[in-house]
DNA sequence: CTGGGGACGGGGCCC
DNA sequence: AGGGCCCCGTCCCCA
């Protein structure tokens, strides 16, 4: 069986779509709480020690209100009422360029779109809420868009991309989806060329050595925040991710897939193979 | 086998 | 409608 369908295979059973059954990890405890002096090295409260929020330049924004569009993925990580919230925006003149640097708690409730969230919602007294799942758009013209989402691929309304054939129901979402077969933003240096400026924008950090994400416990900078958001996971107490079948922990979903992937699926009757 | 990091793509949302 | 920004996730490589 090729890898990669075996790849595919486990991550279907091991994560399902949103709706489906108990997914086979449980989250754990609360993380990024320490539940006392003794765990760990008591790098939280370094990391979450109130600190000046500003590192969006144009505005000092407290950190929004929990938002249940946005809930599940932060609540995760931190409690976004916790006294602790807090945004951390020192400067680190290393080898790398001059890098913001995001405390744990900050960094996974304080993103940029949080806060443009809250600042609509604090300017706008009325949201239009979908009917079928509840979401709130500042615009009836947004709702109308997000609404197109809702389609069955067996609708009427549902386009094909011309170059791929991949159907979508959503007029934005094939308009996106069709640029990305158009790869007009070319790299200067390697040539590599992107569908989007921002990809182009990360790959030439490559090229630089720019790192404009640190991380505000260890001083380590990176190219990519996705990547800063991974390593915070590594900081943390606790691992999140738990195979169903022989209860190991893992601080990051990857992990555990890598773990189905390998030690956990190699079938036997000792094994702890999913989907049984 | 696990942990960690680099690079990148898809798609959602806001303006 | 389009651009910009961001999140989530994946793949790959290496220690």
């Amino acid at each position: 069986m090729p890898r990669s369908f075996l790849v595919k295979k486990l991550k279907a059973e091991a994560f399902p779509a949103a709706g489906a059954p108990a997914p086979p990890y449980a989250p754990l405890e609360p993380p990024y709480t320490l539940p006392g002096p003794a765990a760990g090295d008591g790098y939280l409260q370094h990391c979450l020690a109130p600190a000046g929020y500003d590192t969006d330049k144009k505005q000092g924004l407290p950190p929004p209100p929990p938002d249940p569009a946005y809930a599940p993925g932060h609540e995760e990580y931190s409690d976004p009422e916790s006294p602790q919230s807090s945004f951390s925006a020192r400067y680190f003149n290393g080898e790398a360029a001059v890098t913001d640097s995001y405390s744990m708690d900050a960094f996974f409730i304080t993103d940029g779109r949080s806060r443009r969230r809250s600042e609509s919602q604090r300017r706008g007294s009325h949201r239009h809420s979908c009917p079928e799942c509840g979401k709130t758009y500042a615009t009836s013209s947004n709702l109308s868009r997000h609404k197109q989402t809702h389609r069955s691929l067996d609708s009427k309304m549902a386009r094909k991309c011309p170059t791929c054939g991949k159907a979508y129901v959503s007029m934005p979402a094939l308009a996106m989806h069709v640029l990305t077969h158009n790869l007009k933003h070319k790299c200067d240096v390697c040539g590599k060329a992107f569908s989007r400026p921002w990809l182009l924008q990360g790959h030439m950090r490559s090229h630089t050595g720019e790192k404009p994400f640190g991380c505000s416990h260890c001083g380590k900078a990176f190219a990519d925040r996705s990547n800063l958001r991974a390593h915070m996971q590594t900081h943390s107490a606790f691992k999140h991710y738990k195979c169903k079948q022989c209860e190991k922990t893992f601080a990051l979903k990857s992990y555990l897939n890598k773990h189905y992937e390998s030690a956990c699926f190699k079938g036997s009757e000792h094994s702890c193979a999913i989907g049984n």
